[in-house]
RNA sequence: CUCCCGGUAGCUCAGCUGGAUAGAGCAUCUGCCUUCUAAGCAGAGGGUCGCAGGUUCGAAUCCUGCCCGGGAGGCCA
């Protein structure tokens, strides 16, 4: 509809004047505005020194008409209003409710291959809350993206090597040795948590006794994790093999919790697999390739990737002192791989605190002569759990962080995914548990599923009461839904395909969710304002034919959350 | 010091590609269950859109400066 009123505009203004002007068309906000409103008799005035009034007057004059155009009025200071007539106001929502599927209105013309990366923490303990609120956007993103037609993968990429991969397998060792009743001091540096001595008796399990130490007392007297570190590498060749022995089992622990939460990563991708050659490692290739284009520089030793020629503060290090190549530089090879896989659109998701990390990323990729546009990059801030109105003190250093599985646990997946959703992603989240465990209209997750429920709770009562739902007779009398609160669900129901078209555009979710809380809202008022099952048959099935409408969509919008749709509450 | 995010009703937030009277929810107050799910609905009160300039026919929205809150600036990841 707005294609078309919009193409008729341009074909009008075209016979007025040579000027070209591009024109907008906006949904109206209230009925009094008619459907449909522009503003480029505005726009058009400055231009050509006119009147904006008597030139929205001229436009109007010249439009034609037009059977699916009612009538058209000029308002305010030159708006030009449009009334659909009936037939083609309503055509949207016969559209919806014949549609077998569930009907989703935004639909790309070319598909498009498309890269998403989310979540990816480091595999050195249970994903916690704030990796949740990553995982909760990035996998409604995709549910949209795909729903849009493209073609998605989602991808987690596991920083299996490096300094933290050799702390995570210095604790399990040393929680290991515990289990054989060693009493050794437990560096502060270490992962504190439990788990670690789960993944010990695992370990234990496994290995028997293979990482035993033997020569306990000189081990005994080293307390510094570094020293440790040495020691062990001396004395166990393969200590490689508890590292990645530690590092698969705490990635099967965020697998599993990450599916309970309704998250899906289609590929691992091990930031190690970039050192280890099928023909030429990955990552030697890209540092080939950034040496060549006179991209790296030496200074004290190390290796520096020049970022300041791309717009960064400074450069950056490349390859350590140590002959070590940093995790930045690892990013610069994964994101090679990334292109080199040949995706329209690279999306990653990423934490806040990464922020700074973007312009060297960007400058890496610029450097690499890779088209910087299709790389998007969506920062979602951090979470802060709220109980009894005080703030939950969370901390991963102390071990004190909270587990993503244990908010899941007390709130339920669908209000947890719908309270990490309901918010613009980069604005950070307070996130109040007592309103998220509600069970009333307080939460959101429930008043909308309320809605949902009542609409099929409605449906079996059609059918107990002996009567059917009459699909055609419902939408050749949709008409006769007349009433203020009908109305205007019929409106707002056609509004959720720009939803949807806003939301793909700036890649973002809470949209929804806030339309889905206000389309609950206008069921609920409609529910209560008349009788559903009329004693008119015409009325009823029009009526019907509505509900239909209001469950699909909700049904639509709740699927890209990935929140359940009950039929019974 | 530099960079990022935010400042809108008592509270939590939408709105920000400039548009018509600035919107929700919660909280407060007043009503509504012999009738399809009261886990609900109707109504009322509540605003210097952080401050000051600028651009514009028109600014919560764009630009500049400032103030306040949070975060980031490693040869950590």
């Amino acid at each position: 509809m707005k294609k078309d009123i919009q193409s008729l505009l341009e074909k009008t203004i075209s016979k007025i004047t040579e000027n070209n002007i591009s024109v907008e068309v906006l949904r109206t906000k209230s009925d009094i505005h008619g459907d449909w409103t522009s503003n480029v008799a505005m726009i058009l005035a400055k231009d050509l020194k006119k009147n904006p009034r008597d030139l929205a007057d001229e436009i109007i004059s010249s439009l034609g008409s037009h059977n699916w155009l009612d009538k058209v009025e000029i308002a305010g200071p030159g708006f030009i209003n449009f009334f659909l007539s009936n037939d083609a106001s309503l055509s949207y929502l016969k559209k919806l409710i014949k549609s077998k599927d569930s009907y989703f209105p935004f639909v790309e013309e070319i598909p498009k291959k498309i890269l998403i990366e989310y979540v990816s923490c480091n595999p050195t303990g249970p994903i916690h809350v704030g990796h949740g609120r990553g995982a909760a956007f990035g996998s409604a993103l995709t549910n949209l993206l795909i729903k849009s037609g493209n073609d998605v993968i989602q991808e987690y990429y596991v920083n299996d090597r490096g300094l933290q991969s050799e702390t995570l397998g210095l604790s399990v060792f040393l929680r290991y040795q515990e289990l054989f009743g060693i009493e050794i001091s437990f560096p502060e540096d270490c992962y504190q948590g439990d788990y670690i001595k789960d993944t010990a008796i695992e370990l234990k399990r496994s290995f028997q006794d293979k990482f035993l130490i033997s020569d306990v007392d000189r081990f005994l007297k080293i307390d510094e994790s570094e020293e440790m570190k040495k020691f062990i590498n001396k004395n166990f060749k393969d200590f490689d093999l508890l590292i990645n022995f530690s590092i698969e089992v705490e990635i099967k622990k965020i697998r599993s919790d990450l599916e309970k939460f309704r998250v899906h990563h289609d590929t691992w991708f091990n930031e190690s697999s970039l050192y280890k050659p099928p023909k030429k490692s990955s990552f030697l290739k890209t540092s080939e390739k950034l040496k060549a284009t006179d991209n790296l520089s030496i200074k004290d030793g190390a290796s520096w990737f020049k970022s300041s020629d791309y717009g960064d503060e400074k450069d950056r290090v490349f390859i350590r002192e140590n002959g070590e190549p940093t995790y930045f530089a690892s990013d610069i090879a994964y994101h090679d791989s990334k292109y080199e896989r040949g995706f329209d659109l690279l999306v990653n998701i990423w934490g806040a605190d990464h922020h700074g990390y973007l312009p060297r990323i960007k400058g890496a990729v610029e450097a690499l002569g890779l088209n910087k546009d299709i790389l998007k990059t969506i920062f979602i801030q951090f979470v802060s759990l709220i109980r009894d109105g005080k703030l939950v003190s969370m901390s991963t250093r102390a071990g004190e962080f909270i587990t993503l599985r244990s908010l899941i646990d007390e709130v339920g997946v669908d209000s947890a995914r719908f309270f990490f959703l309901a918010r613009k992603g980069d604005q950070s989240l307070d996130f109040d548990l007592n309103i998220a465990t509600a069970e009333d209209k307080n939460n959101p997750v429930y008043y909308i599923q309320y809605a949902y429920a009542r609409i099929c709770s409605l449906e079996k009562e059609l059918i107990k009461r002996g009567m059917n739902f009459d699909i055609e007779e419902g939408c050749e009398n949709l008409l006769q839904l007349d009433q203020p609160q009908e109305s205007e669900i019929i409106s707002f129901i056609e509004s959720y395909q720009d939803i949807l078209e806003q939301s793909y555009r700036d890649l973002e979710i809470h949209p929804i969710c806030f339309y889905l809380r206000d389309l609950s809202s206008k069921f609920h008022t409609f529910y209560n304002s008349e009788v559903i099952i009329d004693e008119d048959s015409k009325k009823r099935n029009a009526k019907f034919a509505l509900l239909l409408a209001i469950k699909k969509t909700i049904k639509s919008g709740l699927d890209v959350l990935s929140i359940s749709a009950p039929e019974k509450m």
